[in-house]
DNA sequence: TTGTAGGCGTTATCAA
DNA sequence: TTGATAACGCCTACAA
């Protein structure tokens, strides 16, 4: 099979006119006659004729195409939020390109590069928890490139950003948990050079101040995001018969796994210790009991996100001034945190 | 800020020489001088040259790029493939580029479509739910371009394939439930015009013939694959007092919503009624009880996928031919099935 | 309404 | 070891 692919000059020559008009043709152009368009369009379509994208986006110096970034996309809230691009770019003609960086910073920039490389309109990103500095992402800004972040962004670039209110949704449930009675909560966090999980840990930090209650080293325990890493942690608690009232974990995987771990052991949720996360992954409710969480509208962000660059990059001349967008989170009450020290 | 992109032609002026020894030297031809290299690295490097991979692309007819198109990527056994696919991609220098159909076939043919037009060199896939005919597949085929099919495949296609053992995975389930002294065993399905929902039947099918049990036309209810699906099948089986013995559902997502829908109710799992489902995905182990499912590989199965596709394009003239991969399952045993009719 | 000619940024071939 | 030239397939002034 493998025959050579047809181009407009094939076309244009079994027809006998100039490739040119051909261009024209298949791209509508009004100034050609109806007649011609039809044959054109007719004869491309029995040639089977692809036309060669690259081609025509070298030409023109764009391909209507849009990068995204995220850390992984096995998580819902990255998934959801690709969704809510694609609900925007695509009927705006454009086609995303994700990348995973896995955490990885070093996958982040080889994905940076390689967007840039393939001459995409406008990159997307969330930062992986490995990013500690923005130089490389201010590198692609110096370039022209237009850039949006969500989620996990970086303080110190220009840019325009969608982010969730972590400090209040956070500070809401820590809220919660104290209403219902908790006084000893403990935090599982992630690394706080995130702004995600460094404002999550002070949005806990201000509901416990406000209770008039500490927040002392042993109550904030660092790096506890994935499943296994929650169940480790309550181990490290038992062992130290260190157990909280309740734990209001940033992650709702290092959640889940605190609360099987906790189970296994005889130990009663939300009787003996009440448990929180964040996120609200689907499983959050598939669990028994179902965990209390902070449910963070990631079609939304999606959507928003993709607008501020379609927006960016369809201005003509001179780049609009960035622009954050912060958008609400939910507090969802589950049994998991129901109050027994009334 | 935007100023023109730094090309070869821009570094071989400044230093006097021409374009191509530049080309050469950046992608480190041996004929070049390695005094000449370096210059040209260095100022390639501070002019902050980027190359078009458009461009080398267009040159070239290749670009090292491969087209994944999935149903769905908020899918474990989805995320989990790709990640198999990459493992094996990107050391070998290719990069992916994502789609999701959203089970939808329109967006199936846009997506082959685009990746067609971006002249990748290979396309790997899985069918929507949606796609009943795979001549859009064949034609892709017949253009010479290089496919292989994973998990959801077609029939008719010639073309390598990566599936799980899904007849046997269903068989070995059914038979463990059966074991357990379940007999009133149900079954949940998906699309059956999909060769994994099939399969699976074929399998539930068997294995309850051999225990001399008929299969009848309520047993078998179709198109139950998401949580709220299984909980409307669960409702009108009570409605019509009709609840099985067992539930052996093709998803694991059906199989959770009618676990959560029948406790609701106050029925109880395994004891009044038993629940298993298919692809494990990692909610399965944090529900109480944990749920009877299959485990499905999709790492490994990505990695088969992968490198039948690499080996397919980089074979020289002539394509190789179709080579089909079956990957075992593994029955996973959790508390929703422990019998109580022994 | 159509044709002509040139160029987007690379790489490949041939010659020096 | 390097240069000159052409070509990949398309688009777009400009001209007709």
């Amino acid at each position: 099979m493998e025959s050579k692919k047809t181009t407009i000059h094939d076309i244009a020559s079994k027809l006998g006119i100039t490739a040119s008009t051909v261009s024209r043709a298949l791209n509508y152009d009004s100034r050609i006659s109806l007649s011609t368009r039809d044959k054109v369009i007719e004869l491309a379509k029995k040639m089977n004729y692809q036309p060669n994208k690259l081609a025509a986006n070298l030409r023109t110096g764009h391909g209507k195409n849009i990068g995204v970034i995220v850390p992984r996309i096995n998580r819902n809230f990255f998934t959801g939020a690709i969704a809510g691009m694609e609900s925007i770019t695509n009927p705006a003609g454009y086609t995303l390109m994700i990348c995973q960086t896995n955490e990885n910073y070093g996958s982040e920039q080889k994905s940076l590069q390689s967007l840039i490389n393939n001459r995409v309109d406008g990159i997307i990103m969330s930062v992986s928890a490995e990013t500690k500095n923005s130089d490389h992402i201010q590198r692609v800004i110096d370039m022209g490139i237009k850039l949006v972040q969500f989620d996990r962004v970086s303080n110190e670039l220009k840019v325009s950003k969608v982010v969730n209110d972590n400090f209040k949704g956070a500070y809401e449930l820590t809220k919660h948990l104290l209403e219902q009675g908790y006084k000893r909560i403990f935090h599982f966090s992630g690394p706080l050079h995130l702004n995600v999980y460094q404002e999550r840990y002070k949005g806990y930090q201000q509901a416990m101040e406000e209770a008039d209650l500490n927040v002392n080293k042993e109550m904030l325990i660092k790096n506890v995001l994935t499943k296994v890493q929650g169940a480790n942690a309550i181990s490290s608690l038992l062992e130290s018969k260190n157990l909280p009232e309740a734990i209001f974990s940033a992650s709702d995987f290092s959640g889940i796994g605190a609360a099987i771990s906790l189970q296994n052991k005889g130990i009663k949720i939300p009787d003996d210790c009440a448990i929180a996360g964040f996120a609200n992954e689907p499983f959050t409710e598939m669990t028994q009991p179902g965990m209390t969480t902070v449910e963070q509208f990631s079609e939304k962000m999606g959507k928003h996100t993709a607008k501020l660059l379609i927006m960016d990059i369809e201005e003509q001349e001179g780049s609009v001034d960035p622009t954050i967008i912060k958008i609400d989170t939910k507090l969802i009450i589950r049994e998991s945190s129901y109050g027994n020290k009334m």
